[in-house]
DNA sequence: GGATAATTTGACCGATTGGTAAACATTACA
DNA sequence: TGTAATGTTTACCAATCGGTCAAATTATCC
């Protein structure tokens, strides 16, 4: 008698690893691109190359497979603000974090649209994940900030809005891709805007957050 | 006989206003939620107060009151844009084009959501207006910031990706708005907030765009 | 090689989807 | 007030939805 659905061993099989793979894969392809209620099995069974029943026997349910794709990804999500060191040069820091930013916009564009396509759609999925650990770090690196304005290493500032700002501006380039692309027309569009974008958006930062100099010079 | 749809007559009724007005309605809350995939026209029947045979009656498809929905809200979203003044003051209208884009963003969120899902799927339904009056508005303003900033008004940098970062740091608060109150917490999640972005986001940009002063002081 | 467990699939289910047909109700207007 | 046009609803359709089931196939291990 085979006990229904693969979470019932506990050790898992090398099928097991690679299937759950290839539909996690596929997943991030279809939430990421219509979205938890736009996107059906059916699509992400064809994407994945096997048939609904198979793609339920390693998921219970649509919605199983979302959480798992979720729980996989947010973790790597965070990891630029997770970097963001207090110890550092702000205006370093600053500019790293933009650049990390950008290069998740660019190199994982899927992951940020899934993020975006679920707090777009009022988070239904994942509050307690914004409520809880990803509210407790922006707290914590907001402290920082704080501190860097309060000894004037920065311009007094609210550092949750700057978090907000940097988020998003990046994200932009991946969310609004077509739009960006759209806008500067095929001339522009190629890799080198993310170049263009980081230039213009560390000259930003930098210039924006600058202190006054207190000796005018 | 009764020629099928309200299309066919060229004069409308005072009922037809009413209920093409109190369907767009409707269906701008619910399109702005859920996405085009992800809505129903039961959804929209339901809020709409009305059966879904009647919404047909008014709007043949789906896609037809999405359509719809679309052309009445672009003009108005893109009015603040619009209003940017190449005679102007450079900091004066920077700092009155992100006011009136986070007015916009507090005041239709859902007109914000409505293309930000659009966009962010593809934008399978507005491709045409994005390349079109879009593209061709973003680079008129474009050319006057080029200006700006080849006579030295503000600092040189490219004013596609200024555009991107206003964009994109205003509507935040009305796509991520689920986001930014759970990361605020309850203390900040008032209207105050919009106060406080806005204060930021001027900072940041009129900071950030100022040109370097040739006399040091 | 055979038993056993793990995997895969085709057929199917009830619910929901976008949309239609036609009868019925209401309004506008002469 | 009558009647033709406009507006509304009930009942329904085929397609698709998320998900189940049992049978068939494949991998594993002695």
């Amino acid at each position: 008698m085979t006990i229904p659905r693969a979470a019932k061993t506990l050790r898992r099989t090398r099928i097991q690893e690679e299937k759950e793979e290839q539909i996690l894969e596929a997943a991030l392809d279809v939430f990421s691109a219509s979205g938890f209620r736009g996107s059906t099995i059916d699509q992400i069974a064809e994407v994945a190359g096997m048939s609904k029943p198979n793609l339920l026997y390693y998921f219970r349910t649509k919605e199983a497979m979302h959480r798992a794709l979720i729980d996989r990804v947010l973790y790597t999500w965070l990891e630029p603000l997770r970097a963001f060191d207090a110890e550092g040069n702000p205006e370093t820091e600053i500019r790293s974090y933009i650049r990390r930013k950008l290069e998740m916009a660019r190199d994982f564009p899927r992951e940020s649209r899934l993020f975006a396509n679920e707090v777009l759609q009022g988070a239904p999925h994942i509050e307690d994940e914004l409520k809880g650990p990803l509210k407790e770090l922006v707290d914590e690196k907001a402290e920082v900030i704080r501190a860097w304005a309060k000894s004037g290493k920065i311009v007094k500032c609210d550092p949750y809005h700057l978090i907000f700002s940097i988020w998003s501006t990046t994200q932009h380039y991946a969310d609004f891709d077509v739009q960006v692309r759209a806008v500067l027309g095929q001339e522009h569009s190629g890799e080198g805007r993310f170049e263009d974008a980081a230039r213009f958006l560390e000259q930003l930062f930098i210039g924006g957050l600058r202190p006054p100099d207190p000796l005018g010079g």
